[in-house]
DNA sequence: CTCAAAATGTTGCATTTGCAACATATATAT
DNA sequence: ATATATATGTTGCAAATGCAACATTTTGAG
């Protein structure tokens, strides 16, 4: 088992992490692609850890509408407690998306001091605590996105976040069909609202590569 | 100072976490309202615990276009790191609406172990965990909402949460002007909306009181 | 109480958007 | 290579929405 790419780990040596694992009651189980890692239609109290491979978590509301929540890959931590809320009772979902291997851990198992006070637990919990905090950070950037108005204001506002970070001219980190679910918007209105932005001289775009010409 | 009430502390005691305080490089201020508490304009990574009174997060962006983001009252954290990014450079200030005190802390002095290793710091890690791992949850029950495509769609599924937790009669939380903040959508058109439900003979309306007729 | 400020409710209109129905291009599997 | 699935791009149209302008009610300060 390699850890040392996974962050929840960083500052914990393979050995010790190994020997950490009773401590969380952890278990590791692979998982097929297209095949169920797991369902919170319940209650879930479990956390996962994406160790290898992609997953997607799905919601299914009673309409049998579907929506696709999070995408997880090496390293990202899932479960209810963490990330979302189901008020709405809805079938919630995480599915494989590749061939992948999963950690589970009791949350329970994290917040409570475990009896052996192992060194490496609260360097551990401090690793959740930022990643729990990189969560809330992607979340409300999203959060600020979806609050704009139009589709010309959450694009050219998401932009402008990726020119921060890439510079004006860049490459979308998803594909535009996603980047339309991303930002909540009907696909091919979206589309549509891209050629005027190129129209408009506010963008030039060829297929991922988007160069932003407007001073942001 | 009373920590009792503060979600914070939960576990520890006054005097434990009076003691504490120096681990943290904790101070604690007090402001009137109307004043400004702190400016995440540059970088911040400080984390502020108010300790009675309310405050407001407040974004200014480029144009001047105000945006509330946030509401804290006893108890409750906020920091950068902690809830929102600020990517695209805005002014963000967090405003004191009542005269009211805050605890700051370093955000630092949180994730990493103290030298004096003090019994309580595990503790509280885990009761922040707790309180950020809320917050997540808040802002994806906000994601889930903004992610509806009309504004019904967005009443409906937020009524229908409200109802799981209080019966399908249920009090706004927050005034209708604030709650057409929250789901983004502009006032007097989400006024037309709820008209138009009520006629439909999805929800009845009296003030703030809601009755939800329809099956969720 | 009195007055001003904030919240609420209504409506016309122009804009934006979702939706459906396409055509085409690209990627993936066999 | 060939076929199939997925991604992408376009357009007409009806529905939803933002916006502005206004009347009315409620709240809060003095």
């Amino acid at each position: 088992m390699d850890f040392s790419k996974i962050d929840l780990f960083e500052g914990i040596s393979g050995e010790d992490a190994e020997r950490m694992m009773s401590c969380f009651g952890a278990s590791f189980r692979k998982f097929r692609a297209g095949s169920e890692v797991c369902d919170y239609s319940g209650s879930g109290d479990d956390v996962g850890i994406m160790m290898s491979g992609d997953a997607v978590m799905i919601r299914t509301d009673e309409d049998g509408e579907i929506a696709v929540m999070e995408l997880f890959s090496d390293g990202d931590i899932f479960g209810e407690v963490l990330a979302f809320s189901n008020d709405a009772g809805d079938s919630v979902k995480v599915v494989a998306e590749s061939d992948c291997e999963v950690m589970f851990i009791k949350y329970a198992a994290i917040t409570k001091r475990c009896e052996r006070a192992c060194e490496h637990h609260s360097r551990l919990v401090s690793n959740m605590f930022g990643l729990i905090a990189k969560k809330t950070l992607s979340l409300s950037r999203r959060i600020e996105i979806l609050s704009k108005k139009t589709t010309r204001e959450k694009l050219m506002y998401y932009f402008g976040i990726l020119a921060k970070n890439y510079g004006s001219e860049f490459d979308l980190p998803m594909s535009v069909t996603r980047l339309a679910a991303y930002i909540c918007a009907d696909r091919s209105a979206m589309t549509r609202e891209l050629s005027r932005m190129q129209a408009d001289g506010l963008i030039e775009m060829e297929k991922r590569r988007v160069r932003l010409k407007k001073a942001v």
